[in-house]
DNA sequence: AGCTGTGAATCGATTCACAGCG
DNA sequence: CGCTGTGAATCGATTCACAGCT
């Protein structure tokens, strides 16, 4: 099996989406045709992603929708049985770091929160939540400790550039980046941009 | 000029963040190297991208960087002098959706928050911001008056879908989706999918 | 018969390589 | 001389077209 081409694994990201929502009471089988309906992308698109997954479970009604998930997760590394959590860390508990704390919103997912950093002391004490909070200068420790995986950057972007280059000095494996700030790239760190406003100048045209 | 390809187009935009955070103080030109060493790309697709916006500005020292950063904005549309701004709306006035509320995170920017729309009258009566909030039945009305362009959607993810319909129905230009959920796809609608799940997705490997 | 799965063709983006310019 | 700017070459992803399966 080659190597999952890199617009491939996002697409089947969404994928996997689709056919959670659809899990229920839907259609057993769904062709490509419609899968390309539910997502904007071509069939042809669809069933060479499919493809790279090396299954064969296709029929003339369509690919089985929960052999085709499984196929996915197994694919992604988002193993559903055997249970497999990759955890996270908030970096900055300011407005935005705290929407997330609650991390209810990670609850249906393979990541876990299990950390926060603050360079504010003051905040890490007031703060309630599910797992600890630390100083930022901990960071190295709790992380190593933890065998934390990923982070989410919420800090002001002032702090990011500095925050972020903490965090891939540490090794960890990828970055979500809720700020404006364009930020130092590691070997083997990913970047997600995902503020607003990249978000929103992406779209301008 | 031909129309600008899309990959080149998301560069430019942390192109443009990159220049505005060296702006002071920093060096008045930037080489193509320099500029890759910054940003993690290529020399050669630094230049390329730097070619389709169709100015001639470099030198033996590089870019000029004002006037690289001038032509971008223009490129992309963000023209700085003629103070364009484009109004956006908040769909979804949770934990995270409040989080955006202060609207600070837009000031150096030209986009405006304009409007906020939530289905439980309760919220919108409850929280104070700088802008009007609106229950969801007047969407269509307010974003038509307020020549909204785009949206930020943090509902829950079960609302996602229906919300996403009712502003593409709007005539919306782009929104960008904090939830999780896969969003129907409209002619005219550009879709940034940003959900924190959706980005450690797309991470893991 | 109608779908999938996949080689082959196409299309588009990145990289190379070098001419031209400051 | 060392950089940019850009045709030409390469590389990779999408689309086509059809053989093979159910």
């Amino acid at each position: 099996m080659r190597q999952l081409p890199e617009p491939s694994r996002k697409r089947l990201v969404q994928l996997a989406k689709v056919l959670e929502q659809h899990r229920c009471g839907e259609a057993l089988t769904l062709t490509s045709e419609k899968l390309g309906e539910l997502t904007g992308w071509t069939q042809h698109t669809i069933r060479r992603d499919i493809s790279h997954l090396g299954i064969r479970c296709g029929s003339p009604n369509g690919y089985p929708a929960d052999t085709l998930l499984a196929a996915i997760y197994e694919t992604l590394g988002i193993a559903a049985e055997q249970e497999r959590r990759h955890a996270c860390c908030i970096v900055g508990l300011g407005r935005l770091g705290q929407a997330f704390l609650s991390g209810e919103l990670f609850s249906a997912s393979p990541f876990v929160l299990a950390a926060g950093f603050d360079k504010n002391v003051n905040r890490i004490e007031t703060l309630k939540t599910a797992f600890p909070l630390y100083p930022q200068s901990r960071m190295r420790g709790v992380i190593a400790q933890g065998a934390i995986e990923y982070a989410l950057l919420t800090t002001e972007d002032a702090d990011a550039p500095a925050a972020a280059r903490q965090l891939i000095d540490c090794g960890i494996k990828g970055i979500v980046n809720y700020t404006a700030a364009v930020l130092p790239r590691g070997e083997q760190t990913l970047i997600e941009n995902v503020s607003p406003i990249t978000a929103l100048t992406n779209m301008l045209r």
